[in-house]
DNA sequence: TGAAACTCTGCAATCGTTTGCAAAGCCGGT
DNA sequence: ACCGGCTTTGCAAACGATTGCAGAGTTTCA
C-alpha cells in the first residue's frame, strides 16, 4: 500500500538509482530527468522510508531526549527547544522519561541506541561511573551536567546564584539561607559554588536541607528557615520556593515585607504566583536547541575538530515581588 | 562496530535463522541451542536493529505522539502516561509539537507514519475535513477530540462541568460567569455541553469570551465578570483561572470570600496557588496509558473486532479553597 | 527394517534504500 | 573515422534482520 521508491521508478520510467539520486545527489542527474522524477514522486506521495535509508547509511535521522521527569515543569520547556531545533534540522526525536532513575536511564540509552544518531541527555541522574559505562555506545550530549569531556550544554547556575546573593546584599539583607536540594544533584553543586563568593559582601549563609526539590519540600524548609531568623531565602529552585512561599503565607509571615524569597528555574509559574517570584531564569529553550546544534555538529563534522564541545548559557536574575529591603528588627 | 545477529550466529556456531528464531520464536529451536544463542548474544552484547526487523515485518515497534504545546502543563502529564505504558508494551515513542498549529500537525503525521506503527493525536487542533486527509495514513488514536468512528480516548468534560455547578448550586451560587476557552476548541465545546444541565438548578449562567486559554487571559476575563455582577466563575482551564485570581486578588476582590473561583484540568500548580484552587481533575496519565492500549490493541488485534474503540474517562471535581458560600449582597 | 511423522536447522529470498562500478551516449579534437 | 573524456544512467551488491521451504536427524509404529 505504501508507495515505494520502485513505484515511482516504475512510473517515471527509470530506474530506482535514479529515483535515488535524484533526491540524494541532485547534481548527478540531468535537470530535465530529475525534475520528472521528482514530479512523479510528488504525484504519487511517495516519501523516502528512513529506517530502510538508515540501514545502508548507518544514519537514522532521528535523536533520542531521556529526561528524569516529564512532570517536572522544567523539562518540557527545553524539549520544546530540542524538538523545534531538531525538526529545522531535519530529525525526528525519540523521548524517553525515565522516572529520576538511573538504571532506568542506561536502559533507555541502550534500547535507543540503535534507532539514533544520538541521544540527549537532560540533568542525567547517572553517577559518574554508570556514565562511563554507556559512553560509546552512541554520540551523547549533556544538559545540565558535565561528564569527563563529553559534550554538554551547561547552564551558568553559579554566576546566577551570584547574581541572586549580589540583589540580596544591594537590597541590605545580611543573612540569608539557602535550601539544598538533592545532595547527590550536580546542579545543587553548581548552585552551591556559586554561593561561595557571598563571604565578600559579609553575608552570612546558612544552608539548610537537603529537602525534595518540589512544592512539598518547601514548607519542612520554610519552617527551618524562619527558625534560623534569616531575612532572605534561597531556594534551590522555584517548585521549592512556591512551597517556601506558601507555609510563610500561612504562618502569617508577609513576602516579601518579612521576608524575601529567590528561586531558581523561572518555571512558568513563577510570574503567576502571589507575589510573583523573583527567580534565576535559565534559557531552557535555548539549552534544548543549543544541545541539538551540538549533536547535529558531532554527526555531520568529520569527527575530528568538532568544534566546541561546550556551550555555557548565561542565567539571568529575574526581579519580580518576592524581594525587598529586609524589615528592621525592632 | 554494532554487533549484528551475523556475529551472534558466527560465535555460536549457527545460521543467522537459529539466531533470529531464538528471540522471536523461541519454541522453535532446541532448549539447548536457544539457551546457548541467547547466552552468546548476551556476552557479545547484541541488540537487534528494530530498523532492519521493521523493513521486513512491517511494525516498527514505535509510536508517535503530537501535542500542541508542550509548555501547557496539561500534556506533559499525559505523555508520561504514554511514555510508562508504551515502554511496558515494548515501544518506544517519538514525540512532537505541533505548536498549536492544524497545518503542522498534518505535516508531523506523515513525516511520521513510515517510522511507526501509529499515531496518538492530543487535542488535535485540526478541523474536520483536515482530519479526513490523514485518517488512512497510519493508525490513530485520538486524546481528547472525537473523530467520526476513530478511536479515541476522551474526558468526561461535560459531566466534570455538571459536578461543578451542582458544587456552586449546593453552595447557594445564583449567578456564575463561565470563560470560553478558543471557540474552535473541542474541549470548550464539551464543557459548554456540560453547563446546559444548570437550568435545572435555576441557576443562571453567564458567558463570556472566548479568551485565550492562558494566565495572560485571566486578568481581562475577571474584570468582565466582576462587571457582570456574578459571585462565581468557572474558567475554561487552570492557567485561565489562576490568571483570573491573581487578577481579583490585585483588585481586592476576595476569593473565595466574594467570588469563587473553579478551574479545568487540575494542573500541578493548582494545588499550590493561594487559595488551592478547586478545579476539575482530568485524569491525564491514565489517558495516556489508554490511548497506548486502545493502539496496541488496534495493530495486534486481527483488525477486525479490535474491541471498544472508545474510552471514556471521567472527571472528577477537587474541591480546594477557591470556593465557598457567596457572602451577602447586603 | 523401512516408511511416515516430527523436530530442528540452514538456505536463500525479501523488505526499501544507497552506492560503487560499468555501460551508454554525446562531445570535440585529431 | 577513431579515440578519450565527460555526463548521465542502470545493474547489482550491500545493510540487518525475518521467514517459507526444504533437508537432515530422530523418533514412532507396523
Amino acid at each position: 500500500m505504501p508507495v515505494t521508491i520502485q513505484d515511482v521508478a516504475r512510473e517515471a520510467g527509470v530506474s530506482v538509482s535514479t529515483v535515488s539520486r535524484a533526491f540524494t545527489l541532485p547534481e548527478m542527474v540531468r535537470d530535465e530527468t530529475r525534475q520528472y522524477v521528482l514530479q512523479t514522486a510528488e504525484r504519487l506521495g511517495y516519501r523516502p522510508n528512513r529506517a530502510a535509508r538508515g540501514l545502508i547509511t548507518g544514519k537514522t535521522g532521528n535523536l533520542g531526549v531521556i529526561v528524569p521527569d516529564l512532570s517536572n515543569p522544567f523539562f518540557p520547556t527545553v524539549l520544546k527547544g530540542v524538538q523545534s531545533r531538531a525538526r529545522e534540522a531535519d530529525y525526528a526525536v525519540f523521548l524517553a522519561d525515565c522516572d529520576e532513575n538511573a538504571a532506568e536511564e542506561i536502559a533507555l540509552v541502550q534500547a535507543m541506541a540503535k534507532q539514533v544518531d544520538g541521544v540527549i541527555l537532560c540533568s542525567s541522574r547517572m553517577s559518574a561511573s554508570q556514565l562511563e559505562r554507556i559512553v560509546g555506545t552512541t554520540s551523547l550530549v549533556f544538559i545540565n551536567r558535565q561528564a569527563r569531556d563529553q559534550p554538554a550544554v551547561l547552564m551558568d547556575a553559579a554566576g546566577g546564584m551570584r547574581q541572586a546573593i549580589d540583589h540580596l546584599a544591594a537590597l541590605g539583607h545580611r543573612r540569608v539561607a539557602y535550601l539544598n536540594g538533592p545532595r547527590a544533584s550536580w546542579s545543587n553543586r553548581e548552585r552551591r559554588r556559586g554561593l561561595r563568593r557571598a563571604a565578600r559582601h559579609g553575608m552570612e549563609i546558612v544552608e539548610l536541607g537537603p529537602f525534595a526539590p518540589r512544592f512539598e519540600g518547601g514548607p519542612h524548609a520554610a519552617d527551618l528557615a524562619i527558625a534560623e531568623d534569616v531575612t532572605a531565602i534561597i531556594a534551590y529552585n522555584d517548585l521549592m520556593a512556591l512551597g517556601v512561599m506558601s507555609r510563610l503565607a500561612d504562618r502569617g509571615v508577609a513576602v516579601p515585607g518579612r521576608m524575601s524569597v529567590v528561586g531558581f528555574d523561572d518555571i512558568p509559574m513563577a510570574g503567576m504566583a502571589t507575589p510573583p517570584l523573583t527567580t534565576v531564569a535559565m534559557q531552557n529553550e535555548r539549552a534544548g536547541r543549543a544541545a541539538v546544534d551540538l549533536l547535529v555538529n558531532l554527526l555531520t563534522v568529520s569527527g575530528a575538530d568538532a568544534g566546541d564541545l561546550r556551550r555555557e548559557l548565561e542565567c539571568q536574575l529575574i526581579v519580580r515581588a518576592s524581594t525587598a529591603v529586609p524589615a528592621d528588627h525592632d
